[in-house]
Parts: C-alpha cells; sequence; structure tokens
DNA sequence: ATTCAACATGAGAAATATTCATGAAAAAAA
DNA sequence: TTTTTTTCATGAATATTTCTCATGTTGAAT
C-alpha cells in the first residue's frame, strides 16, 4: 500500500482504536475481527513508516504521529457524515414524522440527549415521544400510532425491522455493606431471600428474573419503584437488592451511595433494538435517527458494547 | 457497497472528474483507465442511490448531489493531504536542501508559483535556484551542485532517477494574416523557407527540430532571442515562426498578438521530469516537491497532461 | 508457574477494484 | 447525410485487497 491509498476506512480505525482504548475492543465496534484491525493497522503504519499506536500500554497510546492522524479523523469524518446527511435528504428529503415509543423506564436516560443531538441535524423532522405504558408497544407499530419503538425483544415480526442499538451490561446493586458485598460476582443462588426493588413492570419484562432467577428456580419478593432514583434509594436503605443497567447506576457508584455486582462470570448483558415498520427502515431521516442513538450512546454511556448486525437487521443501502 | 463504504478514493474521483471535466480525462489523470473510473462512479451512484455527474454536457456538469460531494472533496482533501505531509515530515525531518536546475526557458513560468506554493509548506527547506546554461544538467546531480533538475530528456541514467512531471504541447506560432494561417494543422513541409526564431540554445536541444524538422529534412534559417516575449515580439513583428509551450503563449494568443497551430496531426508533445539522485527519490520533501509542481501546473498550465506512470520512476512509497 | 487477555501472523477465502474487449450514443468531420 | 471520432457504459475475466480462520506470541495478573 502506498501512502497516497490513505482511505476513510484507515481513520475511521484509528479512530476506533483511539476511542475504545484497543484494537480487539475497536474490531467489535467496526464489526470486524480482531485479526482484520491488526492488519490493517499494520498495513497503514507500514504504509507511512511510522507507528501509529504503542500496543503495550492499556489503554493502547498513540504516537505523535498517530495523533496527527487521529486529529485529521476529528477533523473529516464529521465533515464526511455531515455530507452523506446532506444527500440523504437530496435523496429522500428533509422531512418526516418519527413518533418514537420507549419501552424501557431507564431509556430516557439516554434518548433525550440523542434526540437533541437528532434535531439539530434534521430540523424538519417532526419528532415526537408516545408517552404512557404500553401491554405491547410493538403494536403501536402496524396501528400507526408510532414510527419506531425502542424495544429489548429480539425476536423479529412480520412486517417489521428491527435495527440494533447496542448491547448493555445489567449490575446487581447492594447496599454497602451488605453480605454479598465480599462476592466479586453473584449467582441466581446467592439472591435466595433477598428483597428485589424493580420498574412497576411484569416479571416477564425483567431480564434478571427471566434470563437468572426463573431458569435456577429462584423466586424473590419484589418491591416497585417508579423511578430509577427511587430504586437506587431503596436499595442504599437496605430494603432489598436491584439489577439494573450500569449505565443508568454509573453516577452513583461513583459516589459509593451503592455497590455493584456483575451477576454471572460472563455477566447478564441485555440488547436494545430499534423497532420500525419495514418500509420506513430505508428512509434516510429514520436510519439517520439510529445511527444518532448509537453513536450518542456510545460516546455517552458506560458498559455498552456494540451488536452484532442482526440477521433481520437488513442496513439501508 | 454501503452508503458507509464513501472512501476519499471516491472523492478524489469526483474531484477528478469536476476538475478534467470527463471521466475519460479523469481517468487519464488518476492513472486508470476510463472503464475503472466509470465502473467506480456508477458504484458510487447506486451507493448513494444519486446520479452525481450529468454525462451529456461536456465538460460534463454535476448533479446538486455531485456538488455537495465535490464540496466535501475541497474541504477534505487537502486537509488530508496537510495531514500526511506532517507525517512524512516525522518520519524524515522538516529540513533538508534543495538545488533546482532547470534546463528549459520557458519552465520558469510555473516553476515560480510552485516554488512558492512548495515554500508554504516545507518553510524549514532550503530552496534555492542554480542559475545559468549548462550543457549538461544531470551532471550537475552527479556533481552535487545540484539537487534536482526539471529536464525533458526521459532517458534514465545510472544512479539517477526519472519522475515524470507533464507531458506538454508544442505549438507553431505563426503572426495573424501569415501564408500558413488558414492550415488547421501544419505539417513539416509546411516550414520550408521560413525563418525559425529560437531560444539561444543548440538544435539537438529543440524539439521541433529534432522531432519534426529534422527527420523530414526541413532545414530552416534560425534566429535567437533570449526571452519568450521575444520570441513572440518576432514573430508578431513577421520575422520568422516558431514553436513554443502552449501554455507559454496562451495568454498572448488570447489577445491575438500571434496565432497558434497544432504541428502534425497528433501535435508535438513533449514532457518533463524531475530528475533527482536515486538515494534523494523517497525523501519525503523531494517527493512533495515533484507532487507540488504536478498540481500547481495541472491547476494552471493549459495543454498538459499527465504523464504515465515510468518505468523508472518509482514513486516513494 | 500458570492462566488469561490482547495482539500478531500466515494461509486461504471472500469481496472489491481494475482491465480488457466490446457496444452504444453523441458530436464532429467529410 | 454518412462516416468518423470521441466518449461513456457494460459484462466477463483478472488482479488486488481485505477479511477470516486458526494458531502463535507476549506480557500482565493470579
Amino acid at each position: 500500500m502506498n501512502i497516497s491509498h490513505v482511505e476513510l476506512r484507515h481513520l475511521r480505525l484509528l479512530a476506533a482504536v483511539a476511542d475504545s482504548g484497543g484494537l480487539t475492543a475497536a474490531a467489535e465496534r467496526l464489526h470486524l475481527t480482531q485479526s482484520a484491525v491488526s492488519h490493517q493497522l499494520k498495513g497503514l503504519e507500514d504504509a507511512l513508516g511510522l507507528p501509529l499506536v504503542e500496543r503495550a500500554a492499556r489503554p493502547v497510546g498513540l504516537t505523535a504521529a498517530g495523533r496527527r492522524l487521529l486529529a485529521l479523523a476529528h477533523a473529516t469524518l464529521p465533515q464526511v457524515e455531515a455530507a452523506l446527511r446532506d444527500l440523504a435528504k437530496l435523496k429522500d428529503g428533509e422531512a418526516g414524522e418519527l413518533r418514537v415509543a420507549v419501552e424501557c423506564h431507564t431509556c430516557y436516560d439516554w434518548l433525550m440527549p440523542a434526540m437533541d443531538a437528532y434535531r439539530d441535524v434534521w430540523p424538519a423532522v417532526e419528532l415526537d415521544l408516545v408517552g404512557g405504558f404500553q401491554a405491547d408497544p410493538l403494536a403501536l407499530l402496524s396501528e400507526r400510532r408510532a414510527d419506531l419503538v425502542v424495544t429489548s425483544d429480539g425476536v423479529s415480526r412480520p412486517g417489521l425491522t428491527l435495527l440494533p442499538l447496542f448491547g448493555y451490561e445489567m449490575l446487581a446493586l447492594l447496599p454497602p455493606g451488605h453480605a454479598l458485598e465480599k462476592k466479586k460476582l453473584l449467582l441466581p443462588a446467592d439472591f435466595a431471600g433477598q428483597t428485589l426493588i424493580t420498574y412497576p413492570v411484569p416479571e416477564a419484562r425483567l431480564d434478571f428474573v427471566r434470563r437468572v432467577l426463573a431458569p435456577a428456580g429462584v423466586k424473590l419478593a419484589r418491591r416497585e419503584a417508579e423511578l430509577t432514583v427511587a430504586i437506587l434509594q431503596l436499595v442504599a436503605s437496605r430494603r432489598g437488592v436491584a439489577a439494573l443497567p450500569a449505565w443508568a447506576v454509573a453516577p452513583y457508584l461513583e459516589r459509593g451511595y451503592v455497590l455493584a455486582r456483575r451477576i454471572g462470570p460472563q455477566g447478564l448483558w441485555a440488547e436494545l433494538y430499534a423497532a420500525v415498520r419495514a418500509d420506513d427502515a430505508a428512509r434516510a431521516y429514520v436510519a439517520d435517527f439510529v445511527e444518532t442513538v448509537r453513536r450518542e450512546s456510545f460516546a455517552r454511556l458506560p458498559g455498552i458494547r456494540p451488536l452484532a448486525l442482526h440477521q433481520v437487521a437488513a442496513v439501508p443501502r
């Protein structure tokens, strides 16, 4: 490869490496294998005749050359994205209606900033939130009462398209000084006898119950609270334990308000999707909403990871 | 191809098409076949779902989408080049000495602006012009009295590397009202009996004599002048005819001062190379000087064309 | 010392880009 | 108008590049 064959691909690669702190993490984010990232980075370094990434450190460090190229990436990639957005508007029009319904309580944490960012670049799209609890949120789509539903239900339905958003880790929350404090990770049996504090939703919608406790035959007393802060309040005051997304509790963890423990050896990972009507999936303003949510979330939220490109999720061409 | 696979290659392509006014000309400039350009452009248009280039017109026109993408190209490509230059400096150092010798009289026309542009981006390189007429300019390199020689001699010598600059057309110049005025193109025999006005150099160095008149056995009276304006002055005042590079006479042609005619059916094309010592060819500040000359010349000079990548001209990696 | 996580590497497979050999259409020339 | 020339398009074959798979290496943590 020649120096004049530097491509946006390389800039995206370097940005991903720098941002995620390692080649393996970058590979996951780019939906490539670690090997591909390693090869490509080496190819780029060889072409330039300069090392870019110091692999020894963790998170990996950049050399002076790497920092210069990263500066280029930061300068050019947003320009490219803005141009592609303009082209999408030229193609599909600037306007549209996007009524967003959200199934999960904590999702407002990241949805609001994402919607703000989205409004900046798609000012002509009428963006609404469909409120209230829904027994079957996906039905809102076919009923045309919503255009996009954020759901953790990864099962596709006819007529709907699922666009993967991200995977996130659920952490078990304990008050400081709790009996389980010394354990590094918690197994289903450890929870026996505890009270579980949750949002007021049916157990079937609680990943922690459905995927961890129920399979192990553990049944806990439950107590409900509407708001994330209220749940944390209850945990902190030793009324029980809870399981919440890592991102939702990160600020409270920092202050030592509550403690977090991994659930199971690999952790308990849940997934979020944006469901849309199949014929809406290719619309530029819809696709870019999903893209914006992804980008903003990865920039903001700790403990989330990319989702493999789904069988159902045909990325709009 | 997906919309998110837009690469710098595509921006370079579009810039070349827009700048050169057609796919074929763009292909030549990019050192690709016309077919490759057509395929690549079609691939890009398909990926975006939008046409970019209106092929009917000549020079080809851009659609609104094409103009938006060209704006992106103009915004990002210079940033990329600046970054690559910085990386080259990081690798090889910022400084160096570059003594440039020029064989051809008219070359100063484009050399000065190119040197100005070069000085802006390589301020630490000591840039000098080696003046005076040289019997064997390439000898200056081995004698280390110059570091780069602009020559029209495309024959490689051991220890030297030839970097192709560009090809240019030589035009025959006539005073308005000359007997040859009505001919669209001039053949060697047409010149019989004319006086040829040239720079004061041996006939062997005059492409027009060496490659057109001499092979046809035509021998003309000669008259010499030092400066391009002086030659034009003599032609205009009917003292003879001349053959000069198209770019050197373009401004005078516009004013109808003299007339220009193509020499032979294909025209008389000459070539310019930058010769450097082989071990200097890979130095970043040397390679970028050549690149700057090319870029500036193509932006400024009419009637020039890219030179095929030469067997000798190993582009520095 | 062992294990684990992260990166490197060679070989083969897959995807992509380029060329070659034409064809079609439009402009220029006869 | 017909012919020629120029320019772009296209399908098939080829070349090149990129990616994955399988495995090796390294360094840090247990």
